[in-house]
RNA sequence: UGGGGCGUCGCCAAGCGGCAAGGCACUGGGUUUUGAUCCCAGCAUUCGCAGGUUCGAAUCCUGCCGCCCCAGCCA
């Protein structure tokens, strides 16, 4: 297909404002607040900021919005820039900070109560809420708004010098308890916070909010389009005004576009806390988190990541996509990328009765099936093998192609075997298949025109060895956990993880790299763990799975 | 019942007055030493609903309906 996609809202805006000499460069910023991991909806996020820099030559800050210490640390800090470095992308220069621009922000909030565009407010957090009014109802004036300007000063100085408890006063901008947009009523500027900060220390204890900060680090920094998630929108006439009342010498404006839901999936900072704090996952890397850091672990890609977050487009709208969408872009890129190999997750004894006892064939063979510069590599052909416990039946229909007694089947790159006889133990367990080789079929039809129906995968007993696998499935059960009746919670698949401690792989696969991704064939695509993962102890985690069409 | 948004195939999404792109999913068929990949074909006489304007409307107008966001000293 050729990928040209149609141009989205953003782009056209910027391409506008560029062809009109709006602006001379592009410069946007993506400014995660450091309370958490990034997850796959900021990944959107990261590439529409960053796609619309490098689509147009502009550039890209990587800003950490750290105006509430209570809630942010380093660990996250880090993390973060681990996190957007991995996905491919350069922000420009150094990484930035709310916090770096604190006396910037204070200086401008004086500039405000100078002009008599903010006040001191002495109400309480529960007066101010009953002040502010209601959706339908206007607020009402705090009764310290027509505070002087000068005791308003001097309050001010004194919150910022310590003089007063949490929650004792707040700087307020003076604009319309009756608007109709609940954010012009009034909004707080600063609180008082007696935290150190992760990164200023001790140096301040009255810290700005949100609104009072954003578009000014926008300005500070001179970006030009400042792009924010819809739940935003109604704070842009606030962004504005500040923009309008503050001294500023670059005009940033703020654009809305729909954030990502997927289904089966949570996106929400909170609750994927929620999982990492009551231990239902490992971490906020767990592979079954859809964190950049999970995803990474999973074996996911950049690359796939990348594809996904163009495939689903920037819209103004707040679907939900399907992660239909996600699992196609990794296996479409695992598909062209991985190499394969054999891996049995539940084995069964297979026995060559005709093969000669210690002897090894080394076979040949291609490390992608049609990718010939992927390479090769040997796989050791043994009388005794292991095969999956599912592609043995002593009985079964003709849709079922896999081995049957008394038919055949082609291993994979080896040779075509006819099963003879199932060994059981008194319960009437298998315990073991015994076959027998068709002469001179590796890389050949038998020779007598009867072709196998199937292809399965094994490994040697005798040269194979053992790993663990780590086989995932998807953390919730519900299509949209927690909305409607339910605590996402309680709708935790217990399934999720399973763990084979005794799969068995294919010698070639015990010297791997931490992270590499492969394809066990008929299985689907694994990544080799990149902490657990050693040649003595290989250890690997399942993707995703191959497109399966056959329901049976 | 205040304000701000959004409604095109099961999902995502083009389209911006000239007669419904594309992707995912799904369904057939072909190739195949992975029931994978690949290939080919099918999949909205219809654009939330109802009126109106127009030779002509998903696109313009009016009125409804539905869904989302906002009453943190969170972001």
């Amino acid at each position: 297909m050729e990928n040209t996609p149609a141009a989205n809202f953003l782009q056209t805006i910027v391409a506008q404002d560029l062809a009109q000499g709006r602006v001379a460069q592009v410069v946007t910023r993506f400014p995660p607040e450091p309370n958490g991991y990034l997850h796959i909806g900021h990944a959107k996020s990261i590439s529409v900021n960053f796609g619309l820099a490098e689509t147009f030559g502009g550039r890209c800050n990587l800003r950490f919005d750290d105006t509430n210490p209570e809630k942010e640390s380093q660990e996250f800090i880090e993390a973060i820039q681990q996190d957007v470095r991995w996905l491919g992308y350069t922000w420009d220069g150094e990484v930035r900070f709310a916090s770096a621009y604190f006396q910037q922000l204070y200086n401008w909030a004086v500039y405000l109560v100078e002009q008599g565009h903010a006040y001191v407010c002495d109400l309480t957090a529960e007066q101010a809420r009953e002040y502010r009014g209601t959706l339908t109802e206007p607020g009402s004036n705090s009764p310290f708004r027509d505070r002087p300007v000068q005791e308003n000063l001097d309050l001010l100085a004194g919150m910022k010098a310590g003089d007063f408890d949490e929650g004792e006063k707040v700087l307020r901008a003076k604009i319309d308890m009756a608007a109709p947009n609940m954010n012009l009523r009034d909004p707080i500027l600063y609180r008082i916070r007696k935290v150190s900060h992760h990164q200023t220390g001790n140096d301040w204890v009255i810290y700005p909010t949100y609104d009072f900060a954003h578009g000014q680090e926008d300005a500070i920094e001179a970006v030009t389009h400042s792009i924010c998630t819809l739940e935003f929108e109604d704070h842009r006439p606030l962004y504005d005004w500040f923009i309008e009342h503050l001294p500023l010498t670059s005009r940033p404006h703020q654009y809305e576009f729909g954030g990502l839901n997927l289904s089966y999936t949570i996106t929400s900072k909170r609750k994927l806390k929620q999982l990492v704090d009551e231990g239902v996952v490992s971490g906020w890397d767990d592979p079954r988190m859809p964190t950049v850091s999970g995803m990474r672990r999973r074996g996911y890609t950049p690359a796939a990541i990348r594809k996904f977050c163009d495939m689903i487009g920037t819209t103004r709208g707040e679907g939900v996509v399907d992660v239909a969408m996600l699992e196609f872009a990794i296996r479409e890129d695992l598909n062209e990328n991985a190499p394969r190999a054999m891996c049995v997750l539940d084995p069964l004894k297979l026995v060559l009765t005709d093969y000669p006892q210690g002897q090894v064939e080394e076979l040949t063979v291609p490390a992608h099936p049609s990718r010939e510069e992927l390479g090769q590599r040997i796989v050791p052909f043994t009388r005794e093998l292991y095969i999956d416990r599912d592609d043995f039946r002593e009985a079964a229909n003709k849709k079922y192609k896999r081995l049957v007694l008394g038919k055949r089947v082609r291993l994979r790159n080896g040779y075509v075997i006819e099963a003879d006889e199932v060994v059981k133990d008194d319960q009437d367990n298998i315990l073991a298949v015994h076959a027998h080789t068709i002469p001179n079929t590796v890389g050949n039809d038998p020779e007598d025109g009867i072709k196998p129906k199937g292809v399965i995968h094994w490994v040697s007993a005798t040269e194979g060895v053992q790993a663990t696998v780590r086989v995932y499935d998807r953390l919730f059960n519900q299509e949209s956990p927690g909305v409607g009746d339910g605590d996402f919670m309680k709708q935790i698949n217990p399934e999720s993880l399973h763990v084979v401690e005794q799969a068995w792989i294919e010698p070639s696969l015990a010297r791997a790299v931490p992270e590499q991704n492969f394809q066990f064939e008929r299985e689907g695509y694994f990544v080799a763990d990149r902490y657990d993962y050693n040649a003595e102890k290989p250890v690997f985690n399942k993707t995703i799975g191959l497109r399966d069409t056959w329901n049976n």
